[in-house]
DNA sequence: CAGGGTACATCGGAATGCAAGGTAGTGTGT
DNA sequence: ACACACTACCTTGCATTCCGATGTACCCTG
Protein backbone atom coordinates (compact mmCIF):
# COMPACT_ATOMS: atom_id res chain seq x y z
CA UNK A 1 0.00 0.00 0.00
CA UNK A 2 1.29 3.54 -0.46
CA UNK A 3 2.26 5.22 1.97
CA UNK A 4 2.27 8.66 0.68
CA UNK A 5 -1.39 8.16 -0.07
CA UNK A 6 -2.43 8.30 3.47
CA UNK A 7 -1.02 11.13 4.34
CA UNK A 8 -3.65 13.19 5.76
CA UNK A 9 -6.47 10.40 5.12
CA UNK A 10 -5.31 8.37 8.42
CA UNK A 11 -6.50 11.90 10.74
CA UNK A 12 -9.92 11.80 8.13
CA UNK A 13 -10.17 8.14 9.25
CA UNK A 14 -9.25 8.57 13.30
CA UNK A 15 -11.79 11.37 13.60
CA UNK A 16 -14.35 9.21 11.84
CA UNK A 17 -14.44 6.09 13.97
CA UNK A 18 -14.21 8.19 16.23
CA UNK A 19 -17.22 9.47 15.66
CA UNK A 20 -18.97 6.03 15.42
CA UNK A 21 -17.46 5.26 19.33
CA UNK A 22 -15.14 6.20 22.01
CA UNK A 23 -11.42 3.88 21.04
CA UNK A 24 -8.44 3.51 22.40
CA UNK A 25 -4.96 4.36 20.74
CA UNK A 26 -4.23 0.29 20.30
CA UNK A 27 -7.94 -0.42 19.50
CA UNK A 28 -7.47 1.75 16.46
CA UNK A 29 -4.21 0.56 15.12
CA UNK A 30 -6.26 -3.03 15.21
CA UNK A 31 -9.78 -1.75 13.67
CA UNK A 32 -8.31 0.58 10.74
CA UNK A 33 -5.64 -1.72 9.98
CA UNK A 34 -8.25 -3.95 8.47
CA UNK A 35 -8.89 -1.69 5.90
CA UNK A 36 -5.39 0.63 5.80
CA UNK A 37 -2.19 -0.67 7.29
CA UNK A 38 -1.01 1.67 10.68
CA UNK A 39 1.23 1.93 12.49
CA UNK A 40 1.64 2.77 16.27
CA UNK A 41 4.47 4.59 15.63
CA UNK A 42 1.54 7.09 13.48
CA UNK A 43 -1.33 6.57 16.03
CA UNK A 44 -0.32 7.95 18.87
CA UNK A 45 1.46 10.91 17.70
CA UNK A 46 -1.65 11.53 15.51
CA UNK A 47 -3.73 11.27 18.24
CA UNK A 48 -1.41 13.64 20.88
CA UNK A 49 -2.15 15.94 17.55
CA UNK A 50 -5.38 15.96 17.79
CA UNK A 51 -5.97 16.18 21.60
CA UNK A 52 -3.58 19.19 21.18
CA UNK A 53 -5.71 20.72 18.96
CA UNK A 54 -8.62 19.99 20.90
CA UNK A 55 -10.91 17.69 18.68
CA UNK A 56 -10.62 14.91 21.25
CA UNK A 57 -10.95 14.24 25.44
CA UNK A 58 -9.49 11.07 26.73
CA UNK A 59 -10.13 9.63 29.81
CA UNK A 60 -8.66 6.04 30.97
CA UNK A 61 -10.01 2.91 31.70
CA UNK A 62 -8.51 -0.29 33.71
CA UNK A 63 -8.48 -3.40 31.31
CA UNK A 64 -8.13 -7.01 32.26
CA UNK A 65 -4.91 -7.86 31.14
CA UNK A 66 -3.15 -5.45 30.13
CA UNK A 67 -2.34 -1.68 31.49
CA UNK A 68 -5.00 0.74 31.28
CA UNK A 69 -6.63 2.14 28.25
CA UNK A 70 -6.80 5.65 27.15
CA UNK A 71 -9.90 6.28 25.47
CA UNK A 72 -10.44 9.02 23.04
CA UNK A 73 -13.78 11.34 22.65
CA UNK A 74 -14.97 13.22 19.80
CA UNK A 75 -15.39 16.82 20.99
CA UNK A 76 -18.07 19.13 18.95
CA UNK A 77 -14.66 20.60 17.18
CA UNK A 78 -13.93 17.13 16.44
CA UNK A 79 -17.17 16.24 14.65
CA UNK A 80 -17.03 19.63 12.79
CA UNK A 81 -13.52 18.96 11.62
CA UNK A 82 -14.33 15.62 10.96
CA UNK A 83 -17.67 16.63 8.31
CA UNK A 84 -14.99 19.38 6.97
CA UNK A 85 -12.40 16.90 6.57
CA UNK A 86 -14.81 14.19 4.94
CA UNK A 87 -16.47 16.71 2.25
CA UNK A 88 -12.95 17.08 1.29
CA UNK A 89 -11.26 14.25 1.01
CA UNK A 90 -15.06 13.12 -1.26
CA UNK A 91 -14.34 16.38 -4.02
CA UNK A 92 -10.48 15.52 -3.58
CA UNK A 93 -11.52 11.82 -4.93
CA UNK A 94 -13.64 13.29 -7.63
CA UNK A 95 -10.89 15.30 -9.16
CA UNK A 96 -8.49 12.67 -9.15
CA UNK A 97 -10.96 10.04 -10.72
CA UNK A 98 -11.67 12.81 -13.42
CA UNK A 99 -8.01 13.31 -13.96
CA UNK A 100 -7.42 9.75 -14.67
CA UNK A 101 -10.17 8.92 -16.32
CA UNK A 102 -10.68 11.98 -18.61
CA UNK A 103 -7.07 12.91 -18.50
CA UNK A 104 -7.75 16.21 -17.39
CA UNK A 105 -9.55 16.86 -20.84
CA UNK A 106 -13.41 18.29 -20.92
CA UNK A 107 -14.99 14.90 -22.58
CA UNK B 1 -7.50 21.86 -0.78
CA UNK B 2 -5.90 20.05 2.36
CA UNK B 3 -1.95 19.45 1.03
CA UNK B 4 -1.43 16.18 2.20
CA UNK B 5 -4.20 14.82 0.07
CA UNK B 6 -1.88 15.24 -2.45
CA UNK B 7 1.21 13.52 -1.38
CA UNK B 8 1.66 10.50 -4.45
CA UNK B 9 -1.48 11.42 -5.91
CA UNK B 10 -0.01 14.01 -8.05
CA UNK B 11 2.66 11.58 -9.21
CA UNK B 12 -0.21 9.28 -10.80
CA UNK B 13 -2.00 12.32 -12.05
CA UNK B 14 0.98 13.19 -14.36
CA UNK B 15 1.68 9.83 -15.28
CA UNK B 16 -2.40 9.43 -15.80
CA UNK B 17 -1.67 12.39 -18.10
CA UNK B 18 1.04 11.52 -19.94
CA UNK B 19 -0.41 8.16 -20.69
CA UNK B 20 -2.98 10.67 -23.08
CA UNK B 21 -0.16 12.51 -24.56
CA UNK B 22 3.19 14.21 -24.20
CA UNK B 23 3.19 17.48 -22.40
CA UNK B 24 5.78 20.01 -20.99
CA UNK B 25 6.43 21.05 -17.13
CA UNK B 26 4.58 24.26 -17.37
CA UNK B 27 1.54 22.71 -19.23
CA UNK B 28 1.15 20.10 -16.73
CA UNK B 29 1.04 22.52 -14.38
CA UNK B 30 -1.67 24.77 -15.80
CA UNK B 31 -3.94 21.20 -16.84
CA UNK B 32 -3.98 19.62 -13.50
CA UNK B 33 -4.56 22.71 -11.70
CA UNK B 34 -8.26 22.90 -13.32
CA UNK B 35 -9.14 19.89 -11.40
CA UNK B 36 -5.98 19.56 -8.40
CA UNK B 37 -3.76 22.64 -7.79
CA UNK B 38 0.04 21.92 -8.16
CA UNK B 39 2.56 24.03 -8.12
CA UNK B 40 5.52 24.64 -10.12
CA UNK B 41 8.36 23.73 -7.43
CA UNK B 42 6.11 20.52 -6.83
CA UNK B 43 6.06 19.61 -10.27
CA UNK B 44 9.68 20.00 -11.51
CA UNK B 45 11.12 17.70 -9.16
CA UNK B 46 8.55 15.68 -9.50
CA UNK B 47 9.61 15.12 -13.46
CA UNK B 48 12.84 14.77 -12.58
CA UNK B 49 12.35 12.00 -10.68
CA UNK B 50 9.80 9.99 -13.19
CA UNK B 51 12.82 10.47 -15.55
CA UNK B 52 15.39 9.13 -13.12
CA UNK B 53 13.51 6.08 -12.85
CA UNK B 54 12.86 5.68 -16.24
CA UNK B 55 9.24 6.44 -16.05
CA UNK B 56 9.40 9.14 -18.71
CA UNK B 57 11.32 10.29 -21.36
CA UNK B 58 11.99 13.88 -22.20
CA UNK B 59 12.66 16.22 -25.75
CA UNK B 60 12.97 19.62 -26.96
CA UNK B 61 10.80 21.36 -28.57
CA UNK B 62 10.74 25.51 -30.08
CA UNK B 63 8.29 27.90 -28.94
CA UNK B 64 7.28 30.64 -30.34
CA UNK B 65 6.65 33.20 -27.30
CA UNK B 66 8.96 31.67 -24.71
CA UNK B 67 11.99 29.85 -24.23
CA UNK B 68 12.00 25.96 -25.61
CA UNK B 69 9.65 23.46 -23.81
CA UNK B 70 10.72 19.98 -22.11
CA UNK B 71 8.50 17.75 -23.82
CA UNK B 72 7.82 14.64 -21.08
CA UNK B 73 6.99 11.27 -23.18
CA UNK B 74 5.74 7.92 -21.07
CA UNK B 75 8.09 4.71 -21.52
CA UNK B 76 6.67 1.43 -21.24
CA UNK B 77 7.34 1.44 -17.41
CA UNK B 78 6.04 4.43 -16.80
CA UNK B 79 2.88 3.72 -18.66
CA UNK B 80 2.80 0.29 -16.18
CA UNK B 81 3.58 2.12 -13.39
CA UNK B 82 0.52 4.43 -14.13
CA UNK B 83 -1.38 1.31 -14.42
CA UNK B 84 -0.12 0.28 -11.06
CA UNK B 85 -0.89 3.16 -9.26
CA UNK B 86 -4.01 3.73 -10.64
CA UNK B 87 -5.15 -0.03 -9.54
CA UNK B 88 -3.95 1.79 -5.75
CA UNK B 89 -5.53 4.43 -5.63
CA UNK B 90 -8.82 2.88 -6.75
CA UNK B 91 -8.18 0.26 -3.86
CA UNK B 92 -7.22 3.00 -1.57
CA UNK B 93 -10.03 5.06 -2.40
CA UNK B 94 -12.57 2.45 -1.79
CA UNK B 95 -10.90 1.34 1.81
CA UNK B 96 -11.62 4.94 2.74
CA UNK B 97 -14.94 4.99 1.41
CA UNK B 98 -15.78 1.96 3.53
CA UNK B 99 -14.03 3.56 6.83
CA UNK B 100 -15.25 6.79 6.50
CA UNK B 101 -19.21 5.34 5.56
CA UNK B 102 -19.28 2.26 7.89
CA UNK B 103 -16.93 3.33 10.64
CA UNK B 104 -14.95 0.78 10.45
CA UNK B 105 -17.86 -1.86 11.19
CA UNK B 106 -18.95 -5.10 9.43
CA UNK B 107 -22.36 -3.80 8.10
C1' DC C 1 12.78 49.72 -22.21
C1' DA C 2 9.73 48.42 -18.40
C1' DG C 3 6.38 44.98 -17.53
C1' DG C 4 3.91 40.68 -18.10
C1' DG C 5 3.44 36.14 -19.78
C1' DT C 6 5.94 31.83 -20.91
C1' DA C 7 9.03 28.25 -19.34
C1' DC C 8 12.68 26.32 -17.11
C1' DA C 9 14.95 25.26 -12.44
C1' DT C 10 16.55 25.02 -7.28
C1' DC C 11 16.35 25.57 -2.25
C1' DG C 12 14.70 25.40 2.52
C1' DG C 13 10.89 24.52 5.36
C1' DA C 14 6.69 22.05 6.91
C1' DA C 15 3.85 18.03 7.48
C1' DT C 16 3.20 13.26 7.99
C1' DG C 17 3.98 8.23 8.29
C1' DC C 18 7.08 4.39 9.57
C1' DA C 19 10.45 1.32 11.72
C1' DA C 20 12.83 0.67 15.64
C1' DG C 21 13.16 0.95 20.22
C1' DG C 22 11.55 1.46 25.16
C1' DT C 23 8.27 0.71 29.42
C1' DA C 24 4.81 -2.20 31.88
C1' DG C 25 1.11 -5.30 33.10
C1' DT C 26 -1.05 -9.96 32.38
C1' DG C 27 -1.39 -14.72 31.13
C1' DT C 28 0.57 -19.33 29.37
C1' DG C 29 3.75 -23.06 28.80
C1' DT C 30 7.55 -25.79 30.63
C1' DA D 1 10.66 -19.79 38.63
C1' DC D 2 11.44 -18.18 34.06
C1' DA D 3 10.85 -17.22 29.33
C1' DC D 4 7.68 -15.79 26.03
C1' DA D 5 3.73 -13.65 23.90
C1' DC D 6 0.13 -10.39 23.99
C1' DT D 7 -1.82 -6.06 25.39
C1' DA D 8 -1.12 -1.11 25.67
C1' DC D 9 1.23 2.88 26.16
C1' DC D 10 5.02 6.15 24.23
C1' DT D 11 9.29 8.61 21.76
C1' DT D 12 12.97 9.36 18.36
C1' DG D 13 15.13 9.72 13.91
C1' DC D 14 14.53 9.06 9.11
C1' DA D 15 12.39 9.36 4.48
C1' DT D 16 9.19 11.31 1.43
C1' DT D 17 6.57 14.77 -0.74
C1' DC D 18 4.62 19.33 -1.47
C1' DC D 19 4.88 24.36 -1.38
C1' DG D 20 6.48 29.23 -1.43
C1' DA D 21 10.18 31.98 -2.57
C1' DT D 22 13.55 32.93 -5.63
C1' DG D 23 16.30 32.97 -9.83
C1' DT D 24 17.19 32.69 -14.95
C1' DA D 25 15.92 33.75 -19.58
C1' DC D 26 13.06 34.41 -23.70
C1' DC D 27 9.44 36.96 -26.28
C1' DC D 28 5.97 40.53 -27.14
C1' DT D 29 3.39 44.85 -26.17
C1' DG D 30 2.81 49.52 -24.81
Amino acid sequence: MNIQFKKGVLELCVLSTLSHKDCYGYELVQTLSADIKISEGTIYPLLRRLKNDGYVETYLQESSGGPPRKYYKLTQEGAAMEASLQDEWKRFARAVEHLIEGGGLHE
